[in-house]
DNA sequence: ATACTTACTGACCTGTCAGTCAGTAAGTTG
DNA sequence: CAACTTACTGACTGACAGGTCAGTAAGTAT
């Protein structure tokens, strides 16, 4: 009987597969209430070992956030911005997609983490404003910017704040995280918001 | 020498003088990070007062938020509803005011503390959803119904979500909350999204 | 004054949890 | 197989903070 081992030492997995368990752990619980000792059970690794990897649980959740956000958001804006329709069937394709798609997923629990633990970690902050939100309203007036060359839109749409696209993908993530059982027809929100710009943009 | 008292006996101010100290702790730090200590110092109270008034950390916060709440939003809602202008001028003038005041007032450090906390004080949610939310709703509702009843709205005016006012509102909130120092230009996403609005809902 | 009630204090108790580290065993090298 | 390196474990510690309560003194009644 060859007593199987009791662990494997995968060196190379175990920095990943703690911040995987930490971040479910961080979306239920908080930063606060989650427990070093949650993390490292969900991970199947001791305690021990996520301060190896982790000097302190605020590295960990510093490493937590960048993991997500450099994870998701590259592969969201980069399928967002290789296409070849027209300025509206993008906005009302691709564009309203991904907006649909926002608050359900990882980003809003990363959104909720920084809303509330953000005050203690303005680098993060920063980081976050960098690598997400800088980029989603650059993406956003380059392609509006297209759109006026192109002469689908009229010269005026360039003064349209790029915010006001994300507002209401802004305001159904949020419900969604509070009233979570709550209906909201976050599409039609959507829709209706597209429609009203598209209005104001189209030539 | 008649040496002065060390305490007043104030049975009457003193929840809610905790109250508002422990609101400004919340504020600044959060309910986990925030401590009863703290609290009490800023109240100039001793920290086993504190525990005869409210039984635990949890109903303090409880108080907390809902003493701001209808504190506040009542007087809100109550002088935006009480007017005899256009619709029109109604939404460009007070409708507009109020928007822009809430993401500066205490009702956004609630909101905080709500998405942080919410999901484990759910009749904290129900409360806030009931006395704050759905009466806001109601009123833009009812009001989009009396400007059609007036032929100052198109009857399609109807359909449109009451959520579309707020959603630049949201923003606002979120960005001053979590982007403190990064500028936005609120007024003007305020101010075009009534645009757009009018725009759909006129006659 | 004196006796009495109770708002209020602050030292203490206790559970919790981030962080440590001596020891163990998985894997590697010769 | 033995000697060695190091990924990994888990019991332990120290600090912090929520909650308690015996004692104190402010105010009141007689």
């Amino acid at each position: 009987m060859a007593a199987e081992p009791k662990y494997q030492r995968r060196k190379e997995d175990r920095p990943r597969e703690i911040a995987d368990a930490a971040f479910e752990t961080f979306a239920e619980k908080g930063y606060a209430a989650a427990r070093i000792d949650d993390v490292a059970k969900r991970a199947g690794v001791s305690k021990g070992l996520t301060y190896l990897y982790y000097k302190t649980k605020e590295d960990l959740f510093k490493a937590v956030v960048r993991n997500v956000v450099v994870r998701r958001v590259d592969a969201l804006l980069d399928d967002v911005e290789s296409t070849e329709l027209s300025s509206e069937e993008f906005i009302r394709g691709p564009l309203l997609t991904f907006m649909r798609r926002v608050p359900r997923s990882p980003i809003a629990i990363v959104i909720r983490l920084l809303i509330s633990e953000g005050p203690r970690h303005p680098d993060l902050v920063d980081y976050y404003y960098e690598n997400v939100v800088a980029r989603g309203l650059d993406a956003i007036e380059r392609f509006v910017e297209r759109g006026v060359r192109r002469g689908e839109f009229k010269p005026e749409a360039r003064d349209i704040q790029p915010q006001l696209f994300l507002a209401p993908m802004m305001l159904s993530m949020i419900w969604r995280l509070v009233f979570t059982e709550r209906p909201l027809d976050t599409d039609r929100l959507m829709q209706t918001q597209v429609d009203m710009l598209l209005a104001q943009l189209k030539a």
